[in-house]
Parts: structure tokens; sequence; C-alpha cells
DNA sequence: CAGTAATTTTTAACTTAGTTACAAAAAAGA
DNA sequence: TCTTTTTTGTAACTAAGTTAAAAATTACTG
């Protein structure tokens, strides 16, 4: 979406483009209706600067910019994600927070590389044993990962200490699926964590930051959407949400191919806590 | 929406002005990158009518009409989450597990419990330790919200073990926070373990589902949409990017409460990472 | 059935919006 | 401080869209 893409690249424009790109974002709404002149003069700058900035934030025109502007705007996916600020009351940061999960998801679902999911199914699936990779506040993410990917029948195994995946990533082979769960993609022991399972011949998938080392080093990756992160807070909150999701596709995929097989297994484990649990 | 009110003035038109209705009917996704003079040589008609069109239909202009064909469009791709069907190809299940995501985030937004989050957040303030219980599925969620709240400043630790969660119950006081998650507030051990912090007097918050014996026990109790949750695959999804939300919305409610002593600490903590990644 | 009136459509002129090219100003670097 | 690069604004130009008037089609009446 275009206003996700003018909000982030905010600070990478100059000072008169960027004074436009506020004033798109202070009420989209308006600029679909407006001609260059109106839109530079609202933002006190000269016409041509609109013209430009249309151009350096991928649009091929004005007017084209306008179109992409009222479809990114329609029906609900209007969730701007506006950062948290000290004023907001409890139902304002609220809203703000689960807009921001939204517009993630809304930009996985606009951007999912499907190929790549693909490839990732079709390694799991034939993976003998799965493992799972993931430190600090990955860990979480991985274990989530490994709760739902064992009920496929394959064995799998989850690791967040660097040594014990070092040595996981050192038996890996051919028949082994390694899964790789990092927000940046530039841990240097993740890096080299890595390396080992590619000179152990492992299939490596890798849910990480585009273009990252990590990325780089994976037979697959699928991106983690890390870009879209609001980095004035200091843990990753979106990403996190984005990957669960991914995982989620993985293993439905997984499931899917597997066919009627895994239903019974899925059942049978659900059942397994019947006893655990109060009656309704 | 402007596609159906072409389509029903269709025969109230004039000869030349149904053709380009036609043709704009025929592939609305074009005609928004269209010139006047490229969509009347479509319709083999002359520049001049497409504007007559417009103004016809109620449109100012003709880039007019393009703005509210765009919005108009945009509409159709609001998340429609049914269930996930073995025919499905990979983008098409992907689509659907993504849009029940963010169906549940819309709900949790339409019905968020502001007062019992300002309670919890309330709670967690004043509280000189916080400790979060979660079990099977639950456990990787308890671990990030032990990975967030710690950040806080406030001691923090996560249990996953019902033997460990009950002695920790038992040493609650009124100045532990506990926080238990659990999807379907139903589990044995975990009610028992609420009634233990209930007769310490450690003060209890619950993420779970709506009037289950753990939310009856909790001093606040905030809903997880668990009644959202599609019964007919066999692990919580939904839920899960729910809870999370949830907790994102507690821990930033915490933060922002504290003020700007707490940016410091969370620079800190962000930076103590700088030496473990590679640069970019 | 012809002629006239009304409507519809087109051609041509015109206005306005948007872009390009170039010059000036500001910022960065030497 | 001067040079170089980047950024911004001015002015000219192109193209898009609209208006106005003429031509053609259609409908209606004698």
């Amino acid at each position: 979406m275009i206003l996700n893409r003018l909000q982030q690249s905010l600070n990478q424009l100059s000072k008169a483009e960027r004074r436009i790109a506020e004033a798109i974002l202070n009420s989209p709404a308006d600029v679909v209706h407006m001609t260059t002149a109106e839109l530079a003069r609202a933002a006190e700058v000269s016409d041509p600067m609109v013209s430009r900035l249309c151009r350096t934030i991928g649009c091929r025109s004005f007017p084209d910019l306008k179109v992409q502007l009222a479809s990114g705007m329609a029906s609900g996916n209007s969730y701007i994600s506006s950062t948290v600020s000290s004023g907001d009351n409890t139902e304002t940061f609220a809203n703000k927070i689960i807009g921001a999960s939204m517009n993630a998801l809304e930009y996985l679902r606009s951007g999912l590389d499907v190929e790549a999911i693909e490839q990732a199914i079709a390694i799991l699936r034939k993976a003998k044993r799965i493992e799972i990779f993931g430190m600090g506040g990955c860990a979480s993410i991985a274990a989530d990962a490994q709760n739902r990917f064992f009920r496929s029948g394959i064995p799998t195994v989850c690791y967040e200490d660097t040594l014990k995946q070092r040595m996981a990533a050192a038996s890996s082979n051919s028949d082994t699926a390694v899964l790789i769960i990092t927000f940046t993609g530039r841990t240097k022991d993740m890096i080299e964590t890595a390396e080992i399972v590619n000179r152990a011949g492992g299939n490596l998938i890798a849910i990480t930051a585009i273009d990252s080392p990590i990325a780089k080093l994976a037979d697959v990756a699928i991106s983690s959407a890390a870009e879209l992160e609001d980095t004035t807070i200091y843990v990753p909150m979106v990403t996190r949400i984005v990957i669960l999701t991914i995982i989620d596709i993985l293993t439905t995929g997984l499931a899917l191919q597997m066919g009627p097989e895994i239903e019974t297994r899925l059942q049978l484990i659900k059942h397994s806590l019947d006893l655990t649990k109060v009656a309704k």
C-alpha cells in the first residue's frame, strides 16, 4: 500500500518531498481530489515537486498516485499505523497497535512470495525430521513453530541455545529440514549455524529479513516483513505476528499435502487433552 | 459503488454512452490507468463523450471517475475468511489464513474491553514482580510475554511447568502480578493454580476465553476471542495472534505510564545486542 | 413521405493540469 | 572559502480534458 510506502520512506526523502508526503498522510482522503497545484500549495512547495515525489515513491504520475491512494484507502484497509505517542488514551493506542498488526498482515498478503512458500513446503514434506532454531525474541516463536510442526507426524525439535543449534546443524543432512527464525538475519551465531547447515548438507529454510546474510545462505528465504517494523520502539511487534502467520501457512500447506491421514492424528492429539479440562 | 451505478443506468444511456459504460464494466481495472482518449478509442467513440458520460453518471470529471472506480474495486479484496479446503492452491489458502487473522484483529478492535486493559495495566504498574503462566500451546506465548514484560524493569519470570506454577502461585502476594494465559480457560491444573493465587493474595490477570472458570477466578479477565476460532482445525491459530496483540497493548500501556525513564532502559537493552550482529 | 425539431455525436478550439528542462539556491565536501 | 553535488523553484511546454459549435442522426408532425 502507498500509505505504507510513504510512511516508511519518510526519512529518506528530501525536505520538500517530506512536506508533501506528510501532507498526503495527513489527509489522504482529500488528496484524492486535489490537483498537483493544490497539493503543492498545501505542502508549501512548488508544483513540480509533487510530480517528483510521485516518481520517487514509484508512481508513474500524480494521477496514478491518486488512483493508488484511492484503492489503498478503500474498505477496511485504511489502518494507517501511526506511532503511539505519550498523549494517547488507552483506546487510541490500543487501536494503533491493532492497526499496525493488521497493516502488517495486509502487507504480507500483498507481497507474499508464493513460490518460496511452495518450495518450503516441498522441503518440509520430504523431511524425515525438522529442526527449528530461534534465539532471543525469536525463541518463543520457534517454540510455537515446534508446537505446530510436530503434529504433522514429522519428528520436530526446537533449540534456542546456540551451542545446541550448532551441534544439531552439524548433524543435519539431506533428510533434515532446518528452519531458522530471526528478525534481523544478522545475528553472528545464527549466521555461523546456517553455514554449518550448508556444509552438512541440510535443507535450510529461513524466515527473516529480506537481503540479510541468513536469507542469502538459505535454500529458501521467506521475508518476515521486518522492513515494516516501527523502529521508534525497541521490540519487534508486527514482525512477530507476520512470522507466526507464515508458520500457520506452512503448517497448513503441509497438512493439506499430507491429506486425510493427518486428520486422524490431529484429532487424537486434541482428544489427548480432554481429561485435562473441566467440562462446559 | 460506481460499477453498480453504471450497470443500473446502462439502458437509460444513449448509444455512445452505453458503449463506454460497457467498456468500463468490461475491464474496470484497466480503465483506472487510461486517458479519456484511450477509453474513447476502446469504446469506439469520440473523446468528449467520455467526459460527458462521467457527468451523466454523477462524477465531476473523468479523473474523478477513475478515483471512484479505484476505491470501489478495492473493497473487493476484503478478507473473506472461509475455511481452508483441500482443493485450494497455495495462494488461496494463504490468503484465507491471513484473512482469518485480520478478521480476528478486527474483532478484537471492535470488542476490546478498554476498562479491563486499564485495570490490568494498573495492576502491572504497581507490581514488584510479574509471574507468567502458560501451558501447552500457550507456553510459547507466555515465553514471549516474559520477553516483553521484563524490559519494563519489573522482574518477570515465566513457567510452563504446572508444578513450578503452583509453587510460584503459592508464594505470590499483593506485590505480585500473575498473568495466566490459556486458550480454553478450562485446564484443570491451571484452575487449581489460579485458586492458589487467590488464596495467597496475588493479583490475577487472565487472558482467556470469556465466561470460562479461570476468567471468573481472575481479578481482571481479558477475552482472547477464542469464540472466533475455527473449530474444524485442531490447533488454535487466530487466538494466538489475538493474545500476542493483547500483550503488545499491555506492555505498551505499561511503558507509556512509566514515561521517559523506560526509554533509556529499552535503548540499553537494544544496544546490548549490537555486538552479536554483523553490520549492514 | 418530406420537412422540421430535438437529440445525439463529432470535430475543432480552448483551458487547465502535469511534466520537462534549465537555472538558481542550498548543502556537502575539499 | 571555493567547488561540487544535490535539491528546489521558475518558466516553458506537452498532453489531457472540457467546452462550444457544427454535423449527423433520430423522432415527430403536417
